[in-house]
This record gives structure tokens, C-alpha cells and sequence, in this order.
RNA sequence: GCAGGGGUUCCCGAGUGGUCAAAGGGGGCGGACUCAAGAUCCGCUGUCAAGCGCUUCGCAGGUUCGAAUCCUGCCCCCUGCACCA
């Protein structure tokens, strides 16, 4: 017998590939497409197993669509700019260039050795000005559509990292990569204006396959609230306050309106009044104190009155007005009308500050509001308005009627706000594409002539440790330029890009990946994109940033007639993390380092337990694929990932479950090699194990359809061992038999373990590999009736094996000394006749609970006086059921039914494996007899049903 | 607080009204093989019991002839957003 050698067949068969070029598609209308795409990696060194788990995935559905007649795009590349490769230059002393190329390389060998099919004449780098000339390219493009702007606003500074942060990429006030605090600094910025698209952004959401979860995020990132900005004009002044609510409706409970402190008219308002000083106390604690303080003093609503009034725009009334540390600067127009009656936050600061509360909507029509000490916020009936035709409306009808009289008489409109902001793009640091564009002092801010792209980074930087701020803005070279306008000198823009551009649009590149002359041709990213990318597998954590990015990207550069794409990924998976053991003190609830497994707790000194934590360098706990490939296998490792957890869920490293796996591996192989040596020439469940595979083989393409790799690994590489394991037991199968088998079987290993999948499809002597065929899997022939006979009649024998086991062990304490016999008494004929009329009734619905009686008194069986009661009760068993069980003839599956109205000898067919359950249940003597037709051992007879015969041991 | 997802047997994890004491895997136990270990194979793994038995799918109710599955309320966990008006 040949031992199964991963090594050797996985190097060989890799090369076999290559050799053959199996895994370069170009485009072909006549051929459906499937693009098949991976988050691409950011080179950070060697492959995780995150990496591991997501390509396994993406290989997988890429060999199982190649294998159904899909022409498949599966590219791979590298998201290689951003600062890791910055900062670890200045520590070496290197250029990032240098660090992320050899990381590229590393990680690239990786690949290889884990067999992903990818077409590697496609491969990017994104920091390779082969790439990167197209993002200028792009960007200018976005300039001319008047997408880019520059302008000076307060941003997200992160100190550690030097550079300003997008708003996606500010986590709690912190940085995102880093975790530093971030704070508010005014500069001169550039940015993308995504909030051109917000409706688009936010609508499309509803046709793509996205996890709820992301698509959650990504409407809650946006944040669309549709209101009404209403003027309150300041008394004694000329200047209005403009607030920004959903809830117009409750506009005659305004008593009083809310400026947040850094609100310009504050400053206007207190100027040299008695109010200045106790306003600037807040204004200054506001803006001073830390993120994490503030959200603790939040807790406590604070506020001061400026001394002046604004009038309600509809009342008239004056109410005062407060600047109030709650009020956020940047949402809405950042102020407030203030309803305390119908807000719980104005409810508790104007009990704080003893400012009235007045109730103008009430929970029921009709009624006046029940006072409760509590704002009511739900919707309700207006009631207590202070002009007419208002009191009454309900809901959207009350909205609509506030904004309409608003609109009138010019006080006001509908409006919808957004919580997106604009994409903040640039960056003050080095590893990142150049932002095309020249300061010229005479000419101003003016853009790079296309023909002069690329802005290539230069190579020339020397970085130290220590470094602070762009080395882009000290190198001279890099810097000084002549304006392409007047040609006098000028200076570069030295910020570069948020490294989230690069990644917005790859999958659109990777369509043509070669084109020098253009980001991509227009028709290749039409043919791959088609309805979007068709399987997009990565973390979750890119739900929003990178998701949402490429999701405007897809749009404006649709807009800009490159592309007909709307949306770029039609279907998103995200994959689940890969956890390890790791010690753990369950009184501290504290993750501890692998180095402290079996120690105590640092902290309160009891022995540490275990649980399953995400896999980090900083726990310890990480698994090198290297190592697990170079022990078990690519293939191996690829069963464990698939086969340990559904895609989508976590799951968990166990050493002895890849084990496992493994000897799963060496369990097929042997089974192949066994099918491929058959030389039998007669097999009693040839029959059987045919119809299997026909029924197996449907669930499985149904399975590996819908990304369910689980079920599809386990169909494949568990349940179809397990078969041939149970047609070798039950007394094999023919050489012919096994041929067919296999020849459907290996295929099915192909996607998960193509590697042992190619090396058996030879060994069977195919000479087409299967990296090249193309099986119509859809063709599966389905199972008959006579298949469903046969299956169901092994399904009888395990079954009868199963109950015999499990009375087996009361039979023994209820006999003296060895069982030495079996008895098997199947149902007496007149209950096989009567369930065989019931389903023929139950098929043309019969009512049986109106004519059940009815009929059974027309049965000959019915006719003996002392079988009633027995007859009554059977026919009840099979058609009404009991309490905890339904009747047989709705509990039983097409197999059961058609055995049973088959007139299936279950006597004959026992009695011809009377040695294989002899065998299995190490008896002597098995007898089997219809009840009545022999002794009634135990009194089995009674309770003998068709296809449930009753069993004794003697 | 809002939004999304969860809570299943020793563990992980399938399971969307009856075929469910509940797939599969892990672990544990027992058996075969072996001088022994390992590997491999077979069986058992809620409970009492020669049963159309009893109890179990976060807790409490409800719908139903019948609920892990549907409905209501509650508790707990994870993820994201957050005084967002």
C-alpha cells in the first residue's frame, strides 16, 4: 500500500499547474464568470493563520466554480503602502521599499506552498508606481468631476503617527492603528467628497449581499435623519439660531434652546454681558479636558444661560437660550430646540435648571398627556398648540404640517442630515502615493499634467530612528518643482494619501491588470464586475472604512464613464476569527501570555484555567502555518480550516483536531488507493453505493453553491468515507463500481485538497487534470425509485442494528448467563396492508380523523372481535399519533413510504444478512419470522410495526 | 440608550413546527488488535427502563393535537455606534 506524502504530491502537482498555466482566465462572453476575491494582505512578514483561513476559503470556491464550467478571475496582491513599513524602516534603518518587498516575497512563497490557485500575472502591489500612477491618475479625474477639495477645517490628529485621520478611522478619540488619543488640530486638508453619494451609498444597500451586521454598521456610519432646520430668531437681534430636529412635531413644547459651547453666536451673545464669564468656564472645560474625562462629566448635563431669548417661530414666544456641554458641535448645525416634555435629556436639564415643561403630544387621541415625571418620546397626537389646525395630527402627518407652516413663512424647511463626513485623504507621512498637486505661489494650488504622472516617491530617503515628521517635505529633490502653468518655481505637495485609496478600487484593476495605459479597460472591468465581485471574503473589521470606500469608489468612477459597475462586491463573506487556548483567570477575567499556562494569577493568585482567545502575537498563542503545513500538509491544513468551522464563525485552533484531520487524510487516501486496486469483479452493494453518490453528490453542489464549505468538507471528505467504509463492510463492491464511484468522488476532494485530489485523479488514469476540467456538476442525475428503495432498505438494516443494540443491554440483565440468539418478529401482514392503504389516503388527503373509523370497519382485520382493540390502536399509532410522536404515515420520508407500499420483505431481506448481523452484533443465532409465525419472545409482536420489528435476545 | 448577532447536551458546533434524546467534530469511557505504548477499527457517552417511558436546547408565560424551532415579556453574552437633537 503507498503511504500517503503530502509533501511530495503538493510540490509536484503545484509545479503540474504552473507548468500548464491552469489558473489564467481572460475574458469570454460565451463562459459565465465567477470573480472570486480575498481582502488582500498588507505584507506585514509571514502568512497567519487568518491569511490561511481567508485564501483557503476563496481557493476553494475558486477550484469548485473552475470545476462547474465557471470562468473564474482569482487574483492576488498586496495593499503594501501604510506606516508599519515606514516605521520599521526607521528602526532597521532601511527604506520602506526595501522592507515591504521583502515581506511581499515571504508572504508570496507562503501562498504558493498552500497551492491557492491564483492568476499571478495579475499580481499588484500597491506601493509599485505601476499602481500607484493610476490612484494620481484617478484623483485628478475626481478633481475635474470637482469631487476633491482643499480646505482648512478642524481634523483628527494622532500624534504617535504624525498625520491627520480620516473620521472612520477615529475609534472612541482614539487612532484607529495606534490607539494614541487623538485631538482636533485646524490644517489645511484634502478631501474626497463622499457625502455626494450619501443617498447612494446608503439606498444600494438594499441589493447587496452583505451580512446584516455590515450592512447595519455601514446605514448607522451614515446616519441619514430626515427633520427640519427651524430658525429661531434672537431677540433684539438680527441673527437667528438655525437648529437642526427630527422631531418637528413637537415644536410647541420648545422651552427653551441649546447651543454647543464652541457654537460661534455664544461668543457673540455673552461678549462683555454679565454671562461671559460663567460661559467661558464651560466653554473652556469642554474644549480642555480628555476624551475620557468628558465621558464621565457627560453623565452630568451641564449648562449656562447666555441672558438672551429667541422667539418660537411659530408661537412667537420667547424661550431662553443656553449653551450646554451635551450639544455637539459638529452634528446638525449644532444647536438644539429643546422639548423638554418629549426629551429625556431636555427633560432632565431643564429639571436641573428650572425651566418649564410643557406637554404637546399626547399617547392617546383625544386625551390630555398623563404626567409622569418622564419625557414621552414615542410619537403621538399633537394637543395644546398654540395655533390652530395643528392639534390632533399624528406622527408624519403632525411633522409634515409643522414643516409646511414653517416653509411658509420662510422659517424653516425639511432636511435631511447625515453623520458621514467627507473623506479626509491626506496624510503627512512618507510610505503613500504622492497627492498629485503643485503650490505655485502665483498660480496657486494647481494639479500635475497627466503626462506627468507618475509622482514617484523617491528612493533616496534615508530614515533614522527617532525621526519625526515627512521626510517627503525635507527632501529638496522631491520638493522643488516648476509650475506647469507660468514655469517658475514651485514645491510639490508633499502629503500622500490615505492608504484606504489604494485598496477602494484594486478589485477593478485586477479585471486588467496589465494595462499601461489606463487604470483598466473599460469592457474587462465590465465583464469581471458584472454585477460585482461574486464571493468577497475578509474581516469584519473592514465593515466600514474599507467596504464603504470602495463602495463610493465604484460609484464615482462610474460616474466618470470608466466603469458600468454600481456595486463592487455582490456577496461579502466575513470570516470569522481563528482562536487558540490561552490561560485565563476567571475571577479577574484576564487573558494571560501561553507563557504563563498551568502558572497562577498574577493578580489574585489562583490557578489559571483556559479559554479560546483570538490568536496574537501579544497573547502568545499563535500557530505558525509554516510549521503545521511542513508536518501534516497543505491539504491537511485546509481541511482543518474548512471542516473546523462554518465560514462565517469563529473558530478554534486544536492541535488534536488537526490530527485528526490528518488521519481523515490518510483515511481517504487509503480508501482511493483501495478503490483504485479493486479488482472485483462482482460487488453486492454496487447498487447501493451508486445511488449514494447520486444522492450525496446533489447535496454537496447544493452545499458548496452557497459558500456552505462545512457541509460541503463534510459530505466529501467525512460521509463519503464513511460509505465506502460501509460498502466494504457489507461486502464490497465491484471494480467497475469503484471506478465510478471515484471518478465522481475525487472531484468532489478537488476544491477542499486539490492536491490529493489531482494526485488519485491520475492514479486513476485520467489524463486531463482536474485544475483543467470541467465537470457539469449540475447535471447530477438525481436518485430514482429504485435508488430509493435501496437506500432505504440499508437504512431499515442499520436502524434494526441500532435497536438491537440499545435493548441489548437490558436484555442481559434480564436473562441469566450469554445471549446466545436474536429474535426479530416484523409486523404481522395486516398491518403492513393497513399502512400501505393509509399512505395511498394520506397521499389523496383523506380526512381521516372525519372517515378513519369509518373505513377501518370495512378492514377484514377489523372483523375479529378479539383484534379490535388491537387493530384501533395500531391504526392510531400510524395515522394520529400520540401526544409526543406524530403518526407514521406523516413521520415517514419518501424512502420509508415507498418501502412500505412496496410490499418490502423486510423476513427475506433480513434473513439474507442474517451473517453481517451476526457479525456486527457478535451473536450466534439470529431468527427472524413475521409475528405470530413463531414464538412471541417478550412479547414483540404486539409492538412490531412495518419497518420497526420488534427485537429480543435469548 | 440605539442597531445587529447570539445563549443547544462535558466542550466546539449543526439544527426554523412532527422523521429530534437532537448531525458532525473534540474530549471521556469501554472493547478489538498489541508484550506494551502509539496508530487503526468497533461500540458507548441525559435518565430510569425489554417503555409508542421520563426530563432536557438562557428564564417565565403563550399559540398548537404537537415547540429547540412560532409569539410575548425578562435575564445574560458578543459586535458596532453613541448626550447625533
Amino acid at each position: 500500500m503507498i503511504d500517503y506524502d503530502p509533501a511530495t504530491i503538493e510540490t509536484k502537482w503545484q509545479s503540474a499547474w504552473n507548468d500548464v498555466k491552469a489558473f489564467e482566465s481572460e475574458v469570454d462572453p460565451s463562459r459565465p464568470k465567477f470573480y472570486c476575491l480575498e481582502m488582500f494582505p498588507y505584507p506585514s512578514g509571514k502568512m497567519h493563520m487568518g491569511h490561511v483561513r481567508n485564501y483557503s476559503i476563496g481557493d476553494s470556491m475558486a477550484r469548485f466554480r473552475r470545476l462547474a464550467g465557471y470562468n473564474v478571475l482569482y487574483p492576488m496582491g498586496y495593499d503594501s503602502f501604510g506606516m508599519p513599513a515606514e516605521n520599521a524602516a526607521r528602526k532597521i534603518g532601511g527604506h520602506p521599499h526595501d522592507v515591504t518587498w521583502s515581506n511581499i516575497e515571504s508572504i508570496r512563497s507562503d501562498l504558493t506552498r498552500m497551492g491557492f490557485s491564483y492568476d499571478w500575472r495579475r499580481e499588484l502591489a500597491t506601493s509599485d508606481s505601476a499602481y500607484y500612477r493610476w490612484n494620481q491618475w484617478i484623483f485628478l479625474k475626481f478633481h475635474e468631476m470637482g469631487l476633491v477639495e482643499r480646505r482648512t477645517a478642524p481634523t483628527n490628529w494622532c500624534d504617535s503617527c504624525d498625520t491627520v485621520l480620516a473620521n472612520e478611522q477615529v475609534k472612541n478619540n482614539r487612532c484607529w492603528r495606534c490607539n494614541g488619543e487623538v485631538r482636533q488640530k485646524h490644517f489645511p486638508s484634502w478631501y474626497l467628497k463622499m457625502t455626494t453619494y450619501a443617498d447612494q451609498l446608503l439606498d444600494d444597500l438594499e441589493h447587496i449581499g452583505f451580512p446584516e451586521n455590515v450592512k447595519a454598521m455601514q446605514r448607522n456610519w451614515i446616519g441619514r435623519s430626515h427633520g427640519a432646520e427651524i430658525h429661531f430668531p434672537i431677540v433684539d437681534s438680527a441673527d437667528s439660531i438655525k437648529a437642526f430636529t427630527t422631531r418637528p412635531d413637537s415644536i410647541f413644547g420648545v422651552t427653551f434652546v441649546t447651543l454647543a459651547p464652541e457654537h460661534p453666536l455664544c461668543n457673540t451673545l455673552v461678549e462683555g454681558t454679565e454671562f461671559e464669564a460663567d460661559f467661558r468656564e464651560l466653554a473652556d472645560e469642554c474644549a480642555k479636558i480628555s476624551e475620557f474625562d468628558r465621558m464621565n462629566m457627560l453623565r452630568d448635563k451641564k449648562g449656562v444661560f447666555l441672558g438672551r431669548y429667541a422667539t418660537n417661530p411659530l408661537t412667537g414666544e420667547a424661550v431662553p437660550i443656553y449653551a450646554g456641554n451635551f450639544v455637539v458641535a459638529s452634528y446638525g448645525t449644532g444647536a438644539v430646540m429643546a422639548v423638554p416634555g418629549h426629551d429625556q435629556r431636555d427633560h432632565d436639564f431643564a429639571k436641573k435648571y428650572d425651566i418649564p415643561i410643557s406637554q404637546v403630544l399626547s399617547e392617546e387621541d383625544g386625551k390630555e398627556p398623563k404626567v409622569t415625571g418622564r419625557a414621552f418620546e414615542g410619537l403621538g397626537w399633537m394637543v395644546n398648540s398654540k395655533r390652530p389646525d395643528f392639534d390632533g395630527l399624528y406622527g408624519d402627518d403632525a411633522k409634515a404640517a409643522v414643516i409646511a407652516a414653517l416653509e411658509k413663512e420662510g422659517m424653516g424647511a425639511g432636511t435631511i442630515q447625515y453623520r458621514l463626513k467627507d473623506w479626509l485623504l491626506s496624510r503627512q507621512r512618507f510610505w503613500g502615493t504622492p497627492i498629485p498637486f503643485i503650490h505655485c505661489d502665483d498660480c496657486g494650488v494647481i494639479p500635475v499634467p497627466e503626462s506627468d504622472l507618475p509622482v514617484e516617491l523617491p528612493l533616496d530617503v534615508v530614515f533614522t530612528e527617532g525621526q519625526s515628521g515627512n521626510p517627503l517635505a525635507s527632501h529638496d529633490g522631491f520638493v522643488n518643482t516648476t509650475c506647469p502653468n507660468c514655469n517658475l518655481a514651485a514645491k510639490r505637495e508633499t502629503d500622500t494619501m490615505d492608504t484606504f485609496y489604494d485598496s477602494s478600487w484594486y478589485f477593478l484593476r485586477f479585471a486588467d491588470a496589465l494595462n499601461q495605459s489606463a487604470p483598466f479597460d473599460k469592457s474587462n472591468a465590465d465583464y469581471w464586475l458584472e454585477g460585482g465581485v461574486d464571493l468577497y471574503i475578509g474581516g469584519i473589521e473592514h465593515a466600514v472604512m474599507h467596504l464603504l470606500y470602495a463602495r463610493f469608489f465604484t460609484k464615482a468612477l462610474r460616474d466618470a464613464g470608466l466603469n458600468d459597475v454600481s456595486e463592487p462586491f455582490s456577496r461579502l463573506v466575513c470570516q470569522g476569527m481563528v482562536n487558540a487556548p490561552t490561560p485565563f483567570c476567571k475571577t479577574c477575567n484576564v487573558e494571560y501570555h501561553v507563557d504563563l499556562d498551568g502558572q497562577k494569577c498574577p493578580i489574585c493568585d489562583e490557578s489559571l484555567g483556559s479559554r479560546s482567545a483570538k490568536m496574537s502575537k501579544s497573547l502568545g498563542n499563535t500557530v505558525s502555518p509554516e510549521t503545521m503545513i511542513g508536518k501534516y500538509g497543505a491539504d491537511t491544513v485546509r481541511l482543518f480550516i474548512l471542516f473546523g468551522a462554518n465560514p462565517e464563525a469563529g473558530m478554534d485552533w486544536s492541535d488534536s483536531a488537526i490530527d485528526s484531520n490528518y488521519r481523515q487524510m490518510k483515511a481517504i487516501h487509503s480508501a482511493l488507493i483501495q478503490g483504485i486496486d479493486n479488482s472485483s469483479e462482482s460487488g453486492i452493494m454496487d447498487e447501493w453505493l451508486l445511488a449514494r453518490v447520486r444522492l450525496v453528490r446533489n447535496n454537496w453542489v447544493d452545499r458548496m453553491s452557497n459558500v456552505g464549505l462545512r457541509d460541503g468538507v463534510m459530505i466529501s471528505h467525512f460521509e463519503m468515507v464513511a460509505d465506502w467504509q460501509w460498502a466494504q463492510r457489507r461486502g464490497g463492491i465491484s471494480a467497475s463500481t469503484a471506478r465510478e464511484y471515484l471518478t465522481t468522488w475525487i472531484p468532489m476532494l478537488y476544491p477542499a485538497t486539490p492536491h490529493l485530489a489531482e494526485e488519485m485523479w491520475e492514479m486513476l488514469g485520467m489524463d486531463t487534470m482536474l485544475a483543467l476540467s470541467n465537470l457539469d456538476l449540475h447535471d447530477a442525475s438525481g436518485v430514482d425509485i429504485q435508488d430509493t428503495i435501496v437506500l432505504g432498505q440499508e437504512e431499515y438494516l442499520r436502524r434494526v442494528i441500532e435497536r438491537a443494540r440499545s435493548v441489548r443491554e437490558l436484555a442481559e440483565r434480564h436473562t441469566d448467563g450469554d445471549l446466545s440468539a436474536i429474535i426479530i418478529q416484523t409486523a404481522q401482514e395486516w398491518k403492513v396492508e393497513l399502512a400501505s392503504k393509509a399512505i395511498q389516503m394520506h397521499n389523496d388527503a383523506f380526512d381521516f380523523k372525519q372517515g378513519g373509523n369509518k373505513f377501518l370497519q370495512t378492514q377484514e382485520c377489523f372483523q375479529d372481535e378479539d383484534m379490535k382493540g388491537d387493530v384501533m390502536q395500531y391504526w392510531r399509532s400510524i395515522v394520529v399519533g400520540q401526544k409526543k410522536r406524530r403518526g407514521r404515515i406523516h413521520t415517514w420520508g419518501e424512502k420509508e413510504s415507498t418501502l412500505v407500499s412496496s410490499e418490502f420483505d423486510e423476513v427475506g431481506f433480513i434473513l439474507e444478512n442474517i451473517p453481517f448481523i451476526a457479525t456486527v452484533l457478535d451473536i450466534e443465532t439470529v431468527e427472524v419470522y413475521r409475528a405470530g409465525e413463531g414464538e412471541d419472545v417478550a412479547g414483540k409482536a404486539r409492538t412490531s410495526l412495518p419497518l420497526e420489528p420488534g427485537i429480543a435476545w435469548r
